[in-house]
DNA sequence: ATGGTAGCTGGGCTA
């Protein structure tokens, strides 16, 4: 349970916790990461089931409403009696002053260590031209005033989590079919390239080259199986952050189990001082 | 451009 200078954080959209609960927990065991956003998680605190996860060592932060969808929740593993302070401080639910229909559960910032992290999901979008396209965009906006507000206060900053957006050609899995369609159409893949022009790494893209990195394979039909994947969830890091980080793996191998999530996880581990 | 499935709910929405 000591922390070494290495930090191992991870980010996966479950698909419902309550579901996903056995896979999410054979992972963690396997993996250890030090944090892990989830998305997706479906429920709120009442509901989520928490003693795995604190058997294991984790201390929860989760915001979930009672609707059944969207939902995000940090598992932050416990330092024990080690000199390096990983307490979970300063825990914003969702973004300060959000209102209807930006408000929904879907992100939850916390301090660890000497960085601000972000566990951050989404709105589908849908279809482009809909009424869930035009708020997926005005929730980008809101994103990324958040974002830079938060980074005046911490300068070290990990945004972790299923973006909804394909931001290249290379992270969809036939870029010609999809360039005008959600997830890959052009005012959404401004809004990624928005943050990137606030300083922040895409360091999954960074360690993969010009690889695909698929995180997402549709459930109906075989796209998994044929390999018909998107790059959906992401790791942005600012850039001396992004300096630290020494392994990148996209965990593909957990999509085909039986009764998976339909996105696999996504692990960085970072040099700390 | 379409269809295909899964979860949460108790019909239809979200994804």
């Amino acid at each position: 349970m000591m922390p070494g200078p290495n930090a191992r954080l991870a980010t996966w959209n479950v698909e419902s916790i309550r579901a996903r609960h056995d896979q999410v927990i054979t992972w963690v065991e396997a993996n250890e990461p030090d944090v892990l956003a989830m998305q997706e998680t479906r429920c709120g605190s009442r509901l989520f089931p928490r003693k795995a996860f604190i058997d294991l060592g984790y201390e929860l932060v989760i915001h979930g409403g009672e609707s059944g969808h969207g939902g995000v929740a940090f598992a932050v593993r416990d330092g024990g009696e080690c000199a390096v302070d990983t307490s979970v401080r300063s825990i914003d639910l969702g973004i300060p002053g959000a209102v209807s229909p930006l408000d929904e559960p879907r992100s939850i910032s916390i301090t660890w260590r000497h960085l601000r992290l972000h566990s951050i999901y989404a709105p589908n979008g849908q279809k482009v031209g809909t009424q869930a396209h035009r708020v997926k965009l005005a929730w980008f906006s809101l994103l990324r005033q958040w974002l830079q507000l938060e980074r005046e206060d911490h300068p070290h900053v990990i945004v972790l989590g299923d973006l909804n957006i394909a931001p290249m050609d290379v992270d969809v899995w036939d870029p010609r079919r999809y360039r005008m369609r959600n997830l890959t159409s052009p005012p959404e893949r401004e809004a990624f390239r928005a943050l990137m022009e606030d300083g922040l790494v895409d360091v999954v893209r960074h360690h993969y080259g010009d690889a695909a990195a698929f995180t997402w394979w549709n459930r109906r039909s075989d796209f998994y199986e044929t390999d018909r994947g998107w790059r959906l969830d992401h790791v942005l890091t600012d850039a001396e952050t992004a300096s630290l980080v020494t392994i990148v793996r996209v965990d593909r191998a957990e999509r085909q189990k039986p009764n998976s999530t339909d996105h696999a996880p996504v692990l960085v581990e970072l040099a700390l001082a």
